[in-house]
DNA sequence: CGAAAGATTGACTGAGTTCAACTGAAGTGG
DNA sequence: CCACTTCAGTTGAACTCAGTCAATCTTTCG
């Protein structure tokens, strides 16, 4: 047998996820530059790009796929902080402070994801301003978004939480296939309730609530979200 | 009466703060060219610098004193985030992402804090390179940080966030006055639990127990910590 | 000195976790 | 193609951590 792993290659100009990424700052020369120094790779369902706590050897760039983010609490636990999807850049805030990885990020799907050298990203970096300032724009608004997610995370029911969770998700799940139907997640519950930072069955069984208030339905482990305005008015939001 | 605020002058490069701060990738000349464009202000204890919401006008740079930076939940519950000290910047992440501020800061103690305008922030990360490295970097770091913030708080049960949020507090109230004795934490018991995401009533029973355990000693708000590594125990820190 | 804010203690409650058992779906190999 | 294993999902019940409410005490400060 084989390693899991193929290759395959993509120029990042006809990469359809391209628009959609931080590296949509790039003028066309640079972005033949990384194009020609970066790989490609077909990574299947449930394979670690990389390891919490080790050190970052170059940025991931997703070409096609699903990716989950997460820390790991002392017990093993999964905390997932996103989950990532084409056109997303993983690993660069590590490699641009210099530090280990705070998360690991593993496939849901099988993926492609480019990779590219440490060394190539961080010329990029001081390259092209407009890059920089991209990259700059994008940390400082994220810095943002997870002191809200902390402030939801200490205060806000479960219930609240999940409901916020799924309006989140349609972003992540929207607009692939289908066009403007319905979304499905398509995640397992137990990836769900550590995104959602409670136990499975907690999870589950608020799950139920939701499908009783028809906000949403399911097939199977697949939830479909029907009813966003009632989503929002369970997440409680002002 | 007059107003609250008294104005003074101080220059940067003779800040005692400045060599902690993000200013010190500056070299001489653009710490002179930012010492002129900025104003510096004398502050009352429990005056609020921004709010949550509003636009950033410019920068904050603490030159004497601390500030509570908070989230504020929606059932107006403060969330901390930060005790910023001495050095310490503020509001350039909502300036550079051109958000409204995601946060406030309130002075927990009289204050001399200067204000760097929009402008001439804007300019300076623009013109050094250096500078412009280390916010980068420091930013970068802070998701990081953010991260593990938000996994601690999803998964730690009240007891140890509070050993962990002690401990940090050390380096807020570490080495000011008092040289190398032990550290003491001057909050009010609202705050720390508003830190640690508790109630306040929780806070106190477990501050007894770290009593009990002889981690800690209080005299009035006064929190003193007089064992480290008891309270590491007791955070369950890998 | 009295008012107001902060700190403390006790009793009660409940949201959410944990444990355990069971069901159903998805592979996997003979 | 079926039996078997395994993993994900579901449900019930017991338990517990932590929040809320209420009363009291202490400190601070005009």
């Amino acid at each position: 047998m084989r390693s899991k792993m193929q290759h395959t290659s993509i120029a990042c100009a006809a990469c359809r996820s391209q628009a959609k990424s931080l590296f949509n700052a790039l003028n066309n020369g640079q972005l033949t530059n990384i194009s020609e120094s970066k790989s490609c790779t077909v990574y299947r369902k449930g394979q670690i790009l990389f390891h919490e706590g080790t050190r970052p050897l170059g940025v991931f760039c997703i070409n096609q796929g699903k990716v989950k983010i997460y820390k790991l609490g002392y017990d093993g636990k999964e905390q997932i902080t996103t989950i990532a999807r084409e056109g997303g850049l993983l690993g660069y805030k590590a490699l641009i402070a210099e530090d280990t990885y705070s998360v690991s990020a593993e496939t849901l799907e099988d993926c492609t994801i480019c990779f590219l050298p440490k060394s190539s990203f961080l010329q990029t970096l001081q390259e092209s301003s407009s890059f920089n300032e991209r990259i700059m724009k994008q940390v400082c608004h994220e810095l943002g978004v997870m002191t809200e997610n902390l402030t939801n995370q200490a205060q806000r029911p479960v219930r609240e939480r999940l409901a916020i969770t799924l309006l989140k998700l349609r972003d992540t799940y929207g607009l692939d296939a289908h066009e403007d139907g319905p979304i499905e997640i398509n995640l397992t519950r137990d990836d769900l309730a550590n995104m959602v930072g409670t136990a499975t069955e907690t999870l589950i069984r608020l799950l139920h609530e939701f499908k009783k208030d028809e906000y949403i339905t399911t097939k199977g482990r697949k939830i479909r979200i029907e009813d966003p305005t009632g989503l929002s008015q369970a997440a409680n939001l002002y």
